[in-house]
DNA sequence: TCTGGGGTCCTTACCCGG
DNA sequence: TCTGCCGGGTAAGGACCC
């Protein structure tokens, strides 16, 4: 599997960071080295974000709800998640990939292809690439790991990255990718979660060389047009380029309440939090919303959503609160509510917004909500509470916030 | 023992205008 | 004038990804 890539139609890297959360964790706190550590909420009702490698003989792995990942590792150190320290070393080690080639898809903070299609000459084949990816992956971060898989598409390079882990280099040749993938299960396809899984298996597919062999008329008489493209998938084609810079569709912020609720006035100051915390993320990215959607999540688990277009689109947290509020109204389901959610979507950038700011008032709410971005920027996001969250006695860690980014324990208790 | 939070994309239903 | 069809836009939900 070792040769050049002269002859490939593309050559696609996907490098992705070994349990990401965790490693950052260790490399921070030496004593958490070689120990299991989960990365999660300490408490409340969560799960497991990232699990270290030494945890996961234990059958630990993320998306375990917390509870059940300490009754399996009961040694395990749970540490919180630090998103910021995990937003800065994820930036280095874009950078890093920026210097091989100016078509870099950030996916996740730890995950991203790199199009080195035309490289060749100035990093050499397919292997000398993968190595100079981890190299750099290593002198960016002070020593954490990265697996890359290589092939000529985003696909097949993405299963690769993950075939050995952690630090695992896998080169996949074109002509090579469909044998490769044959005996893969149906699970391997890019698109297919537990339901089509289990759509398939009924169909009698079990392995992503039986749907490379099956007609694809057939298959999209039976999953629709998925069909055709999980078709496609299996015979290693992949149409989809490396895209340097995606424009985000929405911006979202969501809680799931330490209880359960049907009090519709706690529901709209959770609502108010989310407009604060989505319209500062607005303003930051140079966004404005022409839509927003309210999400709820009933105790059952059923998701239910409203949402409203704006006119004109805003960035201001005021305006998305009282789309919010008016959208709260269309809920007829009483509760009790575990999760709220706002969302704003449909996004343009502030320059393609006709200035209709004009009003006094309208332009008076902008500069403070932008003074505010200033202040918070600068002293954290406890630095300034509203007048309710003062009058309802919140302590200073669950104010305007900063309880998004919290791990959930003790949420919301007045003291 | 219960099940996150950030997203993307697709399907379906429905309304409306031509 | 009524009906059918079609396409676009919008809303709601669902599946999936990390």
């Amino acid at each position: 599997m070792n040769q050049t890539a002269t002859g490939w139609p593309r050559v696609v890297a996907h490098a992705d960071m070994d349990a990401f959360y965790a490693a950052v964790e260790q490399m921070d706190d030496p004593s958490l080295r070689g120990k299991p550590v989960l990365v999660g909420p300490r408490s409340g009702r969560g799960v497991v974000l990232t699990a270290s490698y030494e945890a996961r003989p234990y059958k630990v792995g993320s998306a375990m709800p917390m509870a059940r990942a300490r009754r399996l590792c009961p040694q395990a150190v749970i540490v919180p998640p630090r998103f910021e320290r995990y937003q800065e070393i994820s930036q280095k080690v874009m950078e890093a990939f920026g210097t091989f080639s100016p078509d870099v898809e950030a996916i996740s903070l730890d995950e991203a292809f790199i199009d080195m299609s035309g490289a060749e000459a100035i990093f050499g084949g397919p292997r000398a690439i993968g190595e100079k990816i981890k190299q750099s992956v290593r002198e960016a971060t002070g020593g954490l790991t990265a697996s890359v898989g290589i092939s000529a598409t985003k696909y097949v390079a993405k299963v690769a990255s993950g075939f050995r882990k952690p630090d695992g280099l896998t080169i996949v040749p074109p002509d090579e990718a469909r044998d490769w993938l044959a005996p893969m299960p149906v699970s391997a396809l890019w698109g297919v979660g537990p339901k089509t899984e289990a759509r398939l298996h009924a169909l009698g597919f079990t392995t992503i060389g039986q749907i490379a062999c099956t007609d694809p008329a057939q298959l999209e008489a039976r999953l629709g047009s998925a069909g055709r493209h999980l078709h496609a998938l299996a015979h290693a084609t992949d149409p989809r380029r490396v895209e340097g810079h995606r424009r985000s569709r929405s911006i979202g912020s969501e809680r799931t309440l330490s209880q359960d609720t049907s009090d519709r006035g706690e529901i709209a100051r959770y609502l108010r939090r989310s407009a604060e915390e989505i319209g500062r993320r607005l303003r930051r990215k140079g966004y404005r919303a022409a839509g927003v959607r309210v999400k709820l999540k009933t105790h059952d688990f059923r998701i239910l959503t409203r949402q409203a277009v704006m006119k004109p689109p805003s960035d201001e947290a005021k305006e998305l609160h009282a789309a919010a509020l008016a959208l709260l109204k269309e809920f007829h389901e009483a509760g009790p509510f575990r999760l709220v959610g706002l969302a704003a979507y449909d996004l343009v950038r502030e320059e393609e917004t006709p200035q209709l700011d004009l009003f006094a008032g309208k332009a008076r709410n902008r500069k403070l909500e932008t003074a505010i971005d200033a202040l918070t920027s600068r002293f954290g996001r406890d630095v300034l509470r509203s007048g309710d969250d003062l009058a309802r006695g919140r302590t200073a860690r669950v104010t305007p916030n900063l309880d998004f980014l919290d791990d959930g324990d003790g949420d919301d208790e007045a003291t």
